[in-house]
DNA sequence: GTGGTCTAGACCACG
DNA sequence: GTGGTCTAGACCACG
């Protein structure tokens, strides 16, 4: 069962929380290679949301190689999905580098940031490699 | 003298840039308490911006304390500056848990995160207790 | 049916007055927790002011956190809204204490300032406690 | 010895800031009737306003009838200053009316204000009728 | 000169 | 449809 919320009121689009969603959810191991996802209408409908923008979320995961379509019988997750998911996390960071320049420029210090990782990474566990 | 660039092209909007690059100014030491900032008109005409984009870059700093008006005779720096800058600063970096619980979870390791923060924090000076 | 005018003679800026008449409209129960407001081009229309007028009024409640924009969908009224309202509002009496030092310099007496609020107080209902 | 206060950051003009000011000078007995004001180049360089804000003070303050100026020597304080500043002052509280009214809407009950005025008219001499 | 307000109109992303 | 950003240009009060 896929537990996702969307929140209308934040300044993120809605089908990039939905994309960070599937792949939270594809991470976490609730959704692994070859399951298929729920179906645009279907999860239009418990969410609330436009099946419009259900299905640009859909298209861009397809994009990245996370999901693919089998015509006619929706989206499914593909074998690399962990590994491109990866990939565009680590593409985020690098995208972060500029940010935390100024906050450093600013006077955070690097231990408060290191303190803020503390937070973070307690509880992460070791990722096993999976190759899925 | 102010150096200010703006990326007209940039998805991050002209008024936010301005907002980063006059807190840049300050922490940088280019602006200190009291100085004036560039007249709407001036630095509006210097960077090729509408006017009415400057001053929603100039409202915002106000909203944050950053900077005072003084109608009739212009926008100064004041005396919180570092002081207000460093708290929205720390704000922002609270409000990246989230993304970098994702990041977590997707896999990226914490040596990986160090040396990224390696690179932002080589050539940081420490910044000395400035009073003003 | 929301009702609100605004006088373009005034000197009081016309999205001050919006401000004022939407925080009236839902202090008076006319609006209340998760209503849409009125659609941006809606109100413009129908009051025959410009859509950016309108804007910054949306915008400085919604940083009082009275109403909510949903990006795509419009704004919303809060579920702190009346009590955010009661917090700015208790902000301008205490603004006040200045302005009425200054009366009671000048010698009005206190028995003048209750007759005053005598009639500022008629009629006021009893608020009961809304939990909404 | 006059002392004047005027901050150029405040919202509220300098020139209202001065009336403000040489009207509580006068309601404290600071200037009695007949007495000299600065003269306008004097406050000027005192204060670090321009000229023409000190002179558009001067004006309506005249004009209310609480100075007056004899040509060739400067501005004096009225015999009727009190009792003009009292009557300003008057039209001033009518004028909080609706202001007071929105409090009232907004939830804020009479027990606050009555407490609000306690602590303005806590120390508030009562004024003898002096006719100047 | 300065900032503050407002209009008219455009273009964009998002749903 | 919705809001968010931006430009161009005007007018005003204030100093």
């Amino acid at each position: 069962m896929i537990i996702l919320f969307v929140d209308k009121f934040s300044r993120v689009p809605i089908y990039e929380q939905l994309i960070t969603g599937m792949e939270r959810e594809i991470t976490a191991g609730m959704l692994k290679n070859g399951d298929p996802l729920p179906s645009i209408r279907e999860l239009s409908a418990s969410l609330g949301v436009n099946p419009n923008t259900i299905q640009k979320a859909y298209v861009e995961l397809s994009r990245r190689g996370v999901i693919s379509s089998a015509p006619g019988s929706g989206y499914y997750v593909t074998p690399t999905a962990q590994k491109e998911i990866l990939r565009t996390k680590q593409k985020q960071l690098a995208e972060l580098e500029m940010t935390f320049r100024e906050l450093a420029a600013a006077g955070i210090r690097r231990e408060q940031v290191e303190a803020f990782l503390d937070r973070v990474y307690e509880n992460v566990p070791e990722k096993e490699e999976e190759k899925s």
